[in-house]
Order: C-alpha cells, then structure tokens, then sequence
DNA sequence: TATAGTTGTATAACAGTGTTATACAACATT
DNA sequence: AATGTTGTATAACACTGTTATACAACTATA
C-alpha cells in the first residue's frame, strides 16, 4: 500500500476555490452565496456543509469557531485551506490540463463532423 | 421539475475524452490503455467497463459490437459519442474555466504565504 | 483433446461523493 | 410569548468510483 491522496470530487473542488477565492476564510454561508454567484444556480447549504466537514476530516481545512461580534446575531465556524489542500489542488489542476491537452479543437471539429 | 443534464463524474468526463481522442470509437480495453498512457497510472478494466455502461444508459454513448476478424480472437463492443455527450463535454469545460478563472496565480500566492 | 493462457465482456458488492429533508440553537423583532 | 432570521448539525438516500469475481471465445502447446 502507498500512501496515497485521494482526488477531490468535482464539488470538494469547488468548495476549496471559493473558499480560496473569498480571502483566507470563509463561513458556510459565503460560500454558498460565493458558489451561486459563481454558477448561477441555486446551492444547498446543508450540501456545502457536509462537504466542509468532510474536507476536514481528509485534512484539507481547518476551523476555528468566531463568536458573534458586538452586533449579536449566531457563532460562525470559519474555515481555511492547509497547505495539502493547496497541493492537491495544484496536482488536480496539472491533471485537468494534460486531460484536456489539444482536446479543445479537437472536440469543436468532432462537434461539426457530427451535423454533418 | 426542470429538465435537467446532471453533471459528469470526473472519471466518466476522463472516459468520454479518451474516447474522443482515440478517434472515433474505442472498446473498454483501448481506453483502458489510453487512460494509462495519460495519467500514468493503473486503471481498472471492470471501472472502465461499468462507466462504459452507465453512459450508455444516460444517453452519452452508443454502441455496437464488433465480430472477431480473421485474425480471431474476441469480438469486441465500440463506443462512440453522441452529440449530446459532446454537448455536455463543452458544457463542462466552460463551467471549470470559469470557475478558475484568475485563480492560478492566486493558488500560487496563496502557497508561498503559508509558507513563509 | 485436454490443459493452460490470453483477451475481452459482464455483474455484484461496497466505498466515497453529492443531494435533500429535517432538526436545532442563538439571537432579534413584534 | 410568539415569530422570524441566521447559522450549525445530522440522517437518509441517490449517484459515482472501485474492487473482486465470473464467464465466454478463442489460441497455443503438450
């Protein structure tokens, strides 16, 4: 057995970049209002916070709980990337590159020759 | 309920693009090989075969089967991708480039700040 | 003609990821 | 006290990815 990480699922993915994206941390909430304006489609919350959860478990989040400031309102957990989420994101992103590598036209020409 | 083109799985995205580049069709041990050749590391037959099916089911793929020629040997099932398969491929690619968008040299900033 | 090897198809079972429904906790408003 | 808002939390289920295994058709070799 070697020690290996495992790939990121497309949402996991996405979830680290918008949290990348917001600045050094984020909270549930951003996210889904960061993933929404991003896709324009609607996001669950309840699906980004399993998903933060579990990223945190692999080790690819930490957390922090922030109580709520002067202006009241509910405790908010924070979350930010380690450097290993950092990693793979990098390694998904070269892996993603050499996939697609010179398949761009290629599937434009495929796209035409199937109207044809 | 709207009619709705459920996203690919990162693995059949990879199936359907090895697919696509072998040329016009492939049966499951050519892609097997292809995947290999890519990503450098081991796939499994029975993975590839099962996404092969599942695809087909969803409308992305068709087939046919191919009797041994005079060489011998196994006859063997071709895929092929349907225009909707190509449809989604495109779809797909846009919506990665988005929501990467600008974020590389971020992911690279991002990396040396936790480091230093 | 047995026996073993090769290539390719096929299915079942399970683990991991994505989605939805629901509950709950803390505070604000009326 | 009752209602609304914001945010956290969990359970259940569907979909995707992985592994183990069986089987079918042919080849080679003894």
């Amino acid at each position: 057995m070697t020690i290996e990480r495992r790939a990121l699922g497309e949402f996991e993915h996405q979830v680290l970049l918008c949290i990348l994206r917001n600045g050094s941390e984020s909270y549930s909430v951003q996210v889904v209002l960061e993933m929404e304006a991003r896709t324009g489609k609607e996001v669950a919350t309840a699906g980004v916070f399993v998903t933060l959860q579990r990223l945190k478990e692999k080790g690819y989040l930490e957390d922090r709980v922030v109580p709520p400031g002067e202006g009241g309102g509910h405790a908010r957990r924070y979350f930010r990337l380690t450097p290993a989420a950092m990693c793979v994101l990098a390694e998904s992103r070269q892996h993603y590159l050499s996939l697609w590598e010179g398949m761009e036209t290629q599937l434009e020409q495929a796209w035409k020759r199937s109207r044809s």
